[in-house]
RNA sequence: ACGCCUGUAGCUCAGCAGGAUAGAGCAACGCCCUUCUAAGGCGUGGGUCAGGGGUUCGAAUCCCUUCAGGCGUGCCA
C-alpha cells in the first residue's frame, strides 16, 4: 500500500484547483517532526497565493471536506493545525502491515542484478603496521562492500598493495646493517617498523644511506635474487600480520594486485597520451595539462622517465575495466587525495574512456593523535591491534563482572570489543576528521556498537524464552492460530519505532547511494533505542496471546532489522552476551 | 595567495533536495533490578545552529560575505 499516493489522492479529490496533479501534491507532503502531529503533512503555504486564501483556513476548509467523506481504513484521522493539514494513519493496521514484511528478516531487493563494483580500500604500505589511520577505509571499503552485495551487486574487494617505491629500497639497506632473519622471524613487523624508523633517524646524519638504499632499490627493479627475496619476505610477514586483523574485522578481498603489478604496465598509458597529444613536456617532466578545467597540471612521467602515482592509477583503472567490466569502481582513500582523483579522472575522460565517469573517489576524514597527525615514518602511531585487544579486554571484564557464568566468552568478548572498535568508525559520516581517544573507542554505553549487540542479544533471549525460533523467523506454535492484535501498545514511541523499521530498507540504499554506512549505523542506533524503551514500557510476554504475539513479531522484525544493519556494519550479532 | 572540506549543547555527533517547540549519546546529578538480559530505562540541567547580510509566507538547511580550523596546490603516495 502506498500510503503516500493515498493520502496525495485524497488531497486532490477535494482540492478544487486545475492542474494540480498528485504528483505535486506528493511532493507539497512532508512528515511532521514528532508523531502527535500526525504523520502525513500537507503545509498549505504554497496553496495560499493560488487560492487566495490563508494557509490556516484552506487547511481547515480541508480538513472538514475530507472529514465528510468516509475516511478510507488506512487512515485514523484527519486533521488541521496552523496551516498544516495533518494526517494520522490507523497505526494498528500499518503496523501489521509493516511486521508482515519484516518478521521474515529485513527485505531484499535486486536493484544490481549482478552488476559489479570494484572497491579499492584498505590497501596497506608493505612493512608497515596497521594503525588507527587505516580503520577508516578499511571498516567504510568492508562495509561498502557487503552493502553492495546485500543490494544485489557483484563486489569485488582490491586491496591495492602499496609494494612499489623507494622505500624497500631503504628498508633492505637497514636490514643488512642492522638485522637478520633471525630478528625477523621473531618479531616481524614489528622489526621491520624499527629498521624503517631507525633508517630515517640515521639517514639524516648518513646520507650515503641514500645512495645504498637507491643502489637496491634498483636491485629490486632488475630482479635481482637476493634484493627479490628478501622483498618478498617483508612483503609476507606484512601479509601474515595484517591477514589476522582482516579476519578479526572480517573483511576480505578478492585481488591484491599492487602497484608493483602495475608499474610495468604504464607503458601502454603514456603511448595513448601521446597518442592523443596530451602528453606535454615541462621542467623536463611529462604533463597532461588541465588548466581548462580549473587544475594543476598532472605529472604523468618524472624528468627521469620514471612513472608516478597517477600514471600506475591510470594503467590499474585502465587494467580493472578490461578485467571485470566495473559499473562503478570505488576508491575508498582520505580527502587529502581529492585533487589527485579529480585530476587522474580528467585525465581519464580525456583519454576518451567514456567510463571515467564510473570512477568514485570515495573520501573520507583523517584520524589524528591528540598532538597532531600520526606518522610511521617518526614512530608516532596507535596500533589497531593494540586497540582491538585493549577492546576484548574490557570486554571481558565487563562480563565477567555482569555475568561470571555465561559461556563462549573469549567468542564474545572478541565480538563486542572489535565490533565497538569498528562501530565507532563508522557510525558518523565518514568525511568528519577523528582525534583518537581511548575513553571514546573504549566507551560500551549508549550509541555503541556493544549497544547494539546487547539490544539484539536482548531480543534474542525473550524470543528464546518465548519458545520462538527466530533464526527461521518462526514464532511459538501455540501462537500460530492467533491473530495479533497491535493495538495495546501504539504509542508515540512504539509508533516511531514501527515507522523506522518500515523505512529500514530505504536507508540501506540511501547508503549506498551516498557510499555512507554511517545512515545504516543512525538507523539501527534509533531503532535499538526505540526497542530498548518499548521493552521497558511492555511487558512482551503478556498473558494475553494477541496482545503477546503482536509484541513478540514486533521483537522479532526489531532483531532482523538489527541482525542485517550490524552484518553491514561488520558487526557480529550475538545471540546471548 | 588560490582551491576543496568542516564549524549545531562542556565533549562526540544526528538533522541540511527549506517547513511546526533544533534532537541523540557521553560527561554531571537524581531515580528504577523478588517481573522477559541494568552493556538497559526514566528524569534534571545544558543552544545567538561560528558572525553578518540576502532569497522566502517560512532558513541549522539555499545564495553572498567575514571569521576559525583541517587538507591540498609539479616531479612522494
Amino acid at each position: 500500500m502506498d500510503y503516500k499516493e493515498l493520502v496525495a489522492k485524497l488531497i486532490t479529490d477535494n482540492l478544487n484547483i486545475e492542474g494540480v496533479s498528485i504528483d505535486q501534491i506528493k511532493e507539497f507532503l512532508n512528515t511532521p517532526p514528532e508523531p502527535a502531529l500526525g504523520d502525513y503533512a500537507l503545509p498549505c503555504f504554497k496553496l495560499a497565493k493560488v487560492l487566495r486564501n490563508s494557509p490556516v483556513k484552506i487547511a481547515e476548509d480541508l480538513a472538514q471536506k475530507i472529514n465528510q467523506t468516509a475516511l478510507p481504513a488506512e487512515l485514523d484521522r484527519v486533521c488541521a493545525v496552523n496551516g498544516y493539514l495533518n494526517f494520522y494513519l490507523n497505526r494498528p493496521k500499518f503496523a501489521q502491515e509493516v511486521i508482515n514484511v519484516y518478521k521474515l528478516g529485513a527485505p531484499r531487493q535486486d536493484l544490481g542484478k549482478g552488476r559489479v563494483i570494484c572497491i579499492d580500500y584498505s590497501s596497506i604500505n608493505i612493512a608497515k603496521h596497521f594503525h588507527m589511520g587505516h580503520l577508516s577505509t578499511t571498516a567504510i571499503g568492508g562495509s561498502l562492500y557487503r552493502i553492495f552485495n546485500y543490494l544485489g551487486y557483484k563486489s569485488i574487494g582490491i586491496n591495492h598493495l602499496g609494494d612499489y617505491g623507494t622505500q624497500f629500497g631503504k628498508l633492505i639497506c637497514a636490514y643488512k646493517m642492522w638485522s637478520n632473519e633471525e630478528k625477523l622471524n621473531k618479531d616481524g613487523l614489528n622489526e621491520l617498523h624499527e629498521l624503517y624508523v631507525r633508517y630515517h633517524q640515521e639517514a639524516e646524519s648518513k646520507p650515503e644511506l641514500d645512495d645504498i638504499a637507491r643502489e637496491w632499490s634498483k636491485k629490486i627493479e632488475q630482479k635481482d635474487p637476493e634484493a627479490v627475496q628478501i622483498y618478498e619476505r617483508f612483503k609476507e610477514i606484512t601479509l601474515q600480520n595484517i591477514g589476522k586483523i582482516y579476519e578479526r574485522l572480517g573483511v576480505t578481498f578478492d585481488s591484491y594486485l599492487g602497484e608493483s603489478f602495475f608499474a610495468d604496465k604504464v607503458g601502454e598509458v603514456v603511448k595513448l597520451l601521446e597518442e592523443k597529444n596530451l602528453l606535454e613536456e615541462s621542467d623536463g617532466a611529462k604533463v597532461v595539462k588541465l588548466d581548462e578545467y580549473d587544475m594543476p597540471p598532472c605529472l604523468i612521467l618524472r624528468s627521469d622517465g620514471a612513472s608516478l602515482y597517477a600514471t600506475r592509477d591510470l594503467a590499474t583503472a585502465i587494467y580493472r575495466k578490461r578485467e571485470y567490466d566495473f559499473y562503478k569502481c570505488l576508491y575508498v582513500v582520505a580527502y587529502q587525495q581529492n585533487l589527485h582523483f579529480r585530476q587522474f579522472f580528467k585525465v581519464l575522460e580525456l583519454m576518451g574512456y567514456e567510463w571515467a565517469k564510473d570512477l568514485v573517489h570515495v573520501s573520507y576524514g583523517m584520524v589524528s593523535l591528540e598532538d597532531g597527525a600520526m606518522s610511521t615514518r617518526g614512530g608516532k602511531l596507535v596500533k589497531l591491534v593494540d586497540v582491538l585487544d585493549k577492546a576484548v579486554e574490557k570486554t571481558k571484564s565487563i562480563i565477567k563482572e555482569k555475568n561470571p557464568g555465561a559461556k563462549d566468552i573469549d567468542a564474545v568478548a572478541e565480538a563486542v570489543g572489535v565490533g565497538a572498535v569498528i562501530f565507532s568508525s563508522l557510525c558518523n559520516s565518514k568525511i568528519k576528521d577523528i582525534v583518537f581517544s581511548w575513553d571514546r573507542v573504549l566507551n560500551f554505553d549508549g550509541e555503541t556498537g556493544p549497544y547494539l549487540q546487547y539490544t539484539h542479544a536482548r531480543c534474542c533471549s525473550v524470543l528464546k524464552k518465548a519458545g520462538a525460533d527466530y533464526n527461521n523467523f518462526a514464532l511459538p506454535t501455540n501462537l500460530t492460530d492467533i491473530e495479533p492484535d497491535y493495538s495495546a501498545n501504539m504509542d508515540d514511541n512504539t509508533w516511531t519505532l514501527i515507522k523506522n523499521i518500515d523505512t529500514f530498507f530505504d536507508q540501506i540504499v540511501l547508503a549506498a547511494q551516498n557510499y555512507e554506512p554511517s545512515i545504516i549505523a543512525n538507523r539501527i542506533i534509533d531503532i535499538a533505542q526505540g526497542y530498548n524503551k518499548f521493552y521497558f514500557d511492555y511487558k512482551i510476554l503478556d498473558d494475553n496471546p494477541a496482545v503477546q504475539k503482536a509484541r513478540l513479531l514486533i521483537t522479532l522484525a526489531v532483531k532482523n532489522c538489527l541482525k542485517t544493519g550490524m552484518e553491514l556494519l561488520l558487526l557480529k550479532p550475538l545471540e546471548q552476551m
